[in-house]
DNA sequence: CCTTTTCCTAGTATGTCAATATGAATTAAG
DNA sequence: CTTAATTCATATTGACATACTAGGAAAAGG
């Protein structure tokens, strides 16, 4: 599965996945709720995986699920109330670059020294500037101008 | 070793420490060359670790080691030279957010239709608009701003 | 030589990722 | 009331990467 060269790469299949999740939820709804199984064959991602990940969209209020037949998943907002920033903090944890500049972490005895601190914290906001400022929509709207 | 709170670090140690003990270097030398000892007993590193990622350093070119009795490392060049993203590219391997940004990676079969490539683009060039930009003399400024 | 340093390679414990697997709970349709 | 279709919940797994540790070889100064 892994592609030849594995290198650092910030975002996991959870945040990957929940992202065209989401997108795919948007263009197929409409008539209904949209199933899992169509999701993962029309983005060809495991139904199973599929489901773990939606459930963490679900708790966190980001999608609304129908149970039984002709069940499945419809968004609770518009797309352009989602920002890329929601969907990928809710499923990766946290986006900060290092875990110091986690929520509330000082334990680490070097911070009041630390110099790279500074740096972590403005590629931290840099990144935070982009994903905070694209929604849904935004990128629905790339899938369009594709076409 | 690995704090409670585990979530998605972009960067690893080998990124991390590499940067610190360029600036280590930076701030240590001038009456000679800098042991990988004493950047280690500074900065609380395994010396050995330590070892393996300067190796990298000193095979791009970034330090010169001088073997033997007072031997050690010395940077290349002035520390106005070197970037941080030049630093953690060469340790990290690369910066990109998700593969398919790595160098010609063209094996995603969804690459034309994929809507989530342009903002994985956009993170990675926010991220390199960070990292290409300040440089190690900067960071050594933060370090005296804070004295 | 002897000591001090860098250099090289191998091994290892731990954890995370990316699933897979199994089945329970819920609900619509007949 | 049964059946089928869906979501929901949890456990397990194989592969891989990370973050070291270990042991010694090579070079060089005195």
């Amino acid at each position: 599965m892994a592609g030849k060269v594995r290198l650092v790469m910030m975002f996991s299949t959870k945040g990957r996945y929940a992202l065209r999740l989401m997108l795919d939820i948007a263009m197929n709804e409409g008539e209904g709720p949209v199933r899992i199984k169509d999701i993962g064959s029309r983005q060809g991602i495991s139904d199973k995986y599929l489901e773990q990940i939606i459930s963490i969209l679900n708790r966190s209020g980001y999608v609304r699920s129908i149970r039984g037949p002709h069940g499945g998943y419809k968004l609770t907002k518009s797309p352009k109330e989602y920002t890329a920033g929601m969907i990928l903090r809710v499923t990766e944890g946290s986006l900060a670059p290092v875990s110091c500049l986690e929520f509330e972490d000082n334990t680490c005895e070097r911070r009041d020294e630390c110099v790279t601190l500074e740096l972590w914290k403005r590629i931290d906001d840099a990144v935070s500037g982009v994903v905070d400022h694209i929604t849904l929509e935004d990128m629905l709207s790339w899938k369009n101008d594709k076409q």
